[in-house]
DNA sequence: GTCTATATGATGATAGAC
DNA sequence: GTCTATCATCATATAGAC
């Protein structure tokens, strides 16, 4: 076999990646597929042995970024304020609107998983809630009552935050709007230290 | 003159109705001149004694969607928090996720418009740093000191939740964040009439 | 101002050589 | 499995008749 196995998952993950990096950047449409190859050291027709459509692609990227996420590989098995904060920090923090680290697909892709097919808003959907419900088993874990809602607003805030700061433009307006939804988050995770939620 | 300039405005309006009707429902990308022009009841081809561009256009739209949006068209002079509620349930309803009636281009073309030209991305900042204002003068005149950034909360958790529900396909998880959202914004201005704010 | 017709280019997807 | 070459389609934008 000229081609191992090994060979054609590795050429899948380097076409996802650069699938994500692309979607991210410069949304669905704007991209084409043999963009997306050329960006994985590819030519256009190798595409289709990996995926069947474009579309289905989208679905496997939104997995894969996902997976490959800051929250699945620098979360500690047991999630602190202070490491959660971090995360919050380096989320709503310039250099990731900017794309200077890597882009998360719930914010960028917001809007444009709305009007794909079915297959593409599911993995959609899956990863929010996959990720909602990482968060509020912390949340249990601390003690908090309304865990689920609770998470679920933190998530919210923290990517409709950054899929505005994005469309904003000018990096003063963004650094204001992140700032402030940061210290909005703050003072609402404070609270948790000192009463407790939901009572 | 076969053609009155009062005619050519009226074209022009149906052309930015059926323009914003349609980038809201189906992305920017993914809607052509030729399909907004039949929308509006006119060909292809006569689009561009109305606007020089496709992009051009959208920069309009975004315009012409603030101008006659609920908020412009509803608010009443003096903004009362038993109004301000109204305007939030409307917006956090399911009949706005999914599109049963006007939609807001702040939540629907969110990171649409992040890809977009600089003419694009200014015209939805302008329209999101206006409401923003605007809601900030309101929430001065009940007394609130950090009005602008309370502002600021409002709006992202608003178009945040509305962006993310309509990714998420279901009615039912739509209506569990729409409804949790609309608890936090409640709580939030509840907490207005008890005591001061930024205090 | 609006129409029909068209120029020009890019896209998603396929066919077949290696 | 990856390549080159190609098909069929549809896009934006323009030209010219009425």
């Amino acid at each position: 076999m000229p081609y191992s196995s090994e060979h054609k998952s590795q050429s899948r993950n380097r076409i996802l990646a650069s699938a994500v990096d692309l979607f991210c950047r410069y949304g669905f449409d704007q991209v084409s597929i043999g963009e997306v190859m050329k960006h994985a050291k590819m030519t256009h027709g190798a595409f289709y042995t990996h995926f069947k459509s474009k579309s289905l692609l989208y679905a496997q990227a939104i997995q894969h970024a996902a997976k490959h996420s800051l929250w699945n590989k620098e979360k500690p098995s047991v999630l602190t304020l202070t490491a959660l904060k971090q995360l919050i920090s380096a989320y709503l923090s310039l250099p990731h609107v900017t794309q200077k680290q890597a882009s998360c697909p719930l914010a960028f892709l917001a809007t444009d998983v709305a009007h794909r097919d079915e297959v593409v808003r599911n993995s959609y959907a899956k990863v929010f809630q996959n990720l909602a419900q990482s968060i509020a088993v912390e949340l249990k874990n601390w003690g908090v009552k309304n865990a689920e809602s609770l998470s679920q607003q933190i998530l919210t805030s923290m990517i409709g935050t950054v899929s505005i700061a994005r469309s904003l433009g000018d990096e003063t307006s963004q650094q204001l709007l992140l700032d402030n939804a940061k210290n909005n988050l703050f003072s609402l995770l404070s609270g948790l230290s000192n009463k407790p939620v939901d009572g």
